[in-house]
DNA sequence: GTCTATAAGCAGATAGAC
DNA sequence: GTCTATCTGCTTATAGAC
């Protein structure tokens, strides 16, 4: 596999869409090393831990993205309505178009990832709040704000499933287009 | 394990069970066999091709279970309301309360069970339109009613998703509770 | 830092006795 | 219809040469 020496940021980026493409468990060390050009036991010298370390590194990968494409846009400044649009653009861009997967999906499912969920409950949680902050400046009461900002996660995840069961990402789109009106509203 | 010698309809209820819990790739066959009662070889004699054939029995077994939790009070008589919050209590139960995955979501995920994913679409498909046709008799425009239909199936799936992610069922009994409402309102 | 070779274990699956 | 024993292949992981 030649000696690509790929920068470890480029490998972990690679690495992650492994993981999101085929969950915990369905990504290979076979399947990593193809990926990322390295052998095994390359793999093994940059994560001596194995996939542990890489789901390790990936996650925190994730998480900078995530912060940047979603959390970024919520916390800007301007008003409500264009900080929810601006979010809807990088979960887009960040769930490449409805075709990954979310982490805190997968890795919720079987059964060696499982130990990741506690952390990943965070990212939830967070999220969570940000939108709400946005739309209590929006004008809604705090609990109402809470509550839509539950319902917000719960239509990115329902339409990322569905994407994945209908092989269609139409219901994903539309969501999203969607989502900040139904939020203000 | 001891002659259990389960009816075939029982031994099917469990592995539902396990599959359920963990997935396709997660279930092993070792799981499947402690969880049924049966050595390997026994589970190879009632289903010779193996898991895929278990899977086959089991998705069999919950598209009969889905129908008639689910999609019977949908078609039953009486006011569109009352058939929504019956398909709720429906819905409540064929998920065990959020505790159980649905297999539309597991068997997407994997690389194995992606196989069954064109017939769990179907499933869906089924599913968006029972509620499509509560919806119009109950007084909504074709077009928002199918809308309308797919944002339920969404919240469904993302309130799982939510429920595995946060440890916590809270989420997905508030969507049901709030579900005939949002779709009639 | 990468490679080849290999270990140890578990997966799914089968053969044949009872 | 269930069992024990076994096979094959793939998995993660390690050892050691270059």
């Amino acid at each position: 596999m030649a000696h690509a020496n790929l920068p470890k940021e480029e490998v972990v980026e690679r690495l992650m869409r492994v993981f999101r493409r085929e969950g915990f468990d369905g990504a290979s060390l076979a399947r990593l090393s193809e990926a990322t050009g390295l052998g095994r036991s390359s793999l093994y010298h940059h994560f001596p831990r194995g996939k542990e370390d890489m789901a390790e590194a990936v996650l925190a990968a994730v998480r900078v993205r995530f912060d940047r494409l979603v959390l970024s846009p919520l916390r800007a400044a301007g008003p409500a309505r264009g900080r929810l649009a601006a979010m809807t653009r990088g979960l887009d861009e960040f769930y490449a178009a409805g075709q990954d997967a979310c982490l805190t999906e997968l890795f919720g499912v079987g059964t060696t990832g499982t130990q990741f969920v506690s952390r990943l409950s965070g990212s939830v949680a967070t999220a969570i709040e940000a939108i709400a902050a946005v739309l209590i400046e929006g004008g809604l009461a705090e609990e109402s704000a809470h509550r839509r900002a539950e319902d917000a996660l719960v239509a990115i995840q329902g339409a990322l499933v569905l994407a994945r069961a209908t092989a269609s990402t139409a219901v994903f789109h539309r969501t999203l287009a969607e989502l900040p009106d139904r939020l203000l509203a």
